[in-house]
DNA sequence: CTTGACATTGACGCTACGTAAAGGTGTATA
DNA sequence: TATACACCTTTACGTAGCGTCAATGTCAAG
């Protein structure tokens, strides 16, 4: 049985376009070219095609599949199990984009204007995101699941009040920060303040406190762009003091 | 406060070429353009430009965003309503995908070599999602949840063994098919038989039975590009044919 | 001989930027 | 003042997987 290109298509559910983009990688070429130029296919193209979009069904690229059927030696098991924790990483990562746009959805229809929280929350989010991705294995292995899980929902769990009182504790860090700077001295009287406050505000969004996250995350303060651009608001050298500030602090008391 | 490309890119957390883009589709376009031909942003960009990773760190896409923080009459809640149903929808795709790809990885790591199973198998997977889709609803509401979820696991839960009988059923269908077409009528015995081996086949498949979501099915068969060419194996209308059988099968057995 | 269905190649479009390449600007330092 | 170096600019190609014209050639039927 040979098939030309809408023939094959029709009979795969797929387009002729999809067939000729196939044949021009090199995914899937004609048995061979008549002399009129058409392309056509025989029963070893169909069995191919039929791999390829069964592992296309799957959510695999071309180019993988490519490996797959190309190369029987090649190992699909492995490819399929690292395919799969993409997958799943995806799913979580929508699980997440839901979650945050819910949580949007209420505040909207609760009659809140989005304002300052709309200039916050994707910040927020990828304070919590980037902390439990970095720390989150160190933290859970010290302290367990339960520590991990009650820090990612302190701050998702927020009434509105809570949340407003979050911000504006965050907003006097920065203003303290930036007259403890202007001493020069993170040991100082200013800047311990600072440190402090600043451990109240990491009790709130984790619903816990100890001092080696809080050490670590002053760190990240200072390696984490976004983060350092955002302590050095209105003053240069910011993040570093801060986290000096918090070193300190951290260290002494305990 | 004025800023460059490079430090408002530092201060959001983006590329200077994120910038240059917003700037080129006009979704940010900066205060003013200095003499050197450097693009200045002021205070009211940094704002906008807040308000758009917002948006974007909820998976919206630039177009959406555009609307949204461009025009204040628009009604941004819908937006998201809209956004939470594609992220809804996205995920069940991915679960099914997950399903898939995990039951491909149980047959292979139990030493089963893909064969056949390989190549029908996402049309199998896309008669369930198909269906699903088309008629759960239908379904749902007259027989309730329960009736759709038994449907959805009876394949996915299916032994080895009883898969392989499920497909061997599929080919005596298609070769009973076959013979039938050949006799020209739908309400012969032949054709009848091939209906009756079709609603096994279905039972098999759904884990339950009723003739009104069979002829559905039969009606899918021919309005299905897909389906249709499927069962155009080996003789044109194919189908048709078993459309007909099946709504006489259903029809007059009852 | 014409019509209509089918075939071909070529090329742009889509998303949201990454990544050079080639060159101008601003500032600190030797 | 020369130079090094960081920062800025525009231009333009590449990404995945095709959809969608456009312009044109081929084949079977009436």
């Amino acid at each position: 049985m040979e098939y030309t290109v809408q023939k094959l298509g029709r009979m795969a559910g797929i387009s002729t376009r999809t067939l000729r983009y196939y044949h021009e990688i090199g995914l899937l070429v004609p048995a061979r070219i008549n002399s009129a130029g058409y392309r056509i296919y025989g029963q070893a193209q169909v069995d191919r095609l039929q791999q390829i979009l069964f592992y296309r069904e799957l959510g695999l690229g071309l180019e993988e599949i490519r490996k797959i059927v190309g190369d029987p030696a090649f190992d699909g098991l492995e490819a399929l199990r690292e395919h799969r924790q993409r997958l799943q990483d995806k799913r979580k990562q929508i699980d997440l984009l839901i979650a945050n746009v819910e949580q949007t959805i209420a505040s909207k229809e609760g009659g809140i204007e989005m304002g300052d929280q709309e200039k916050f929350l994707g910040f927020k989010e990828k304070l919590i995101a980037d902390n439990e991705e970095k720390y989150g294995d160190e933290i859970r292995a010290k302290y367990g699941d339960k520590a991990v899980e009650q820090s990612n929902g302190a701050i998702g769990g927020m009434t509105r009040e809570q949340y407003e009182t979050w911000e504006e504790l965050g907003a006097s860090i920065l203003k303290t920060l930036k007259a403890a700077v202007a001493t020069g001295d993170p040991q100082g009287e200013l800047a311990q303040k600072t440190a402090k406050l600043h451990k109240r505000w990491l009790e709130m969004a984790w619903g816990s406190y100890n001092s080696e996250a809080h050490a670590a995350l002053a760190q990240m303060y200072v390696e984490d762009p976004r983060f350092a651009a955002f302590y050095n608001q209105g003053q240069a050298g910011g993040a570093e003091f801060l986290r000096d500030a918090i070193l300190f602090f951290t260290g002494s008391k305990n």
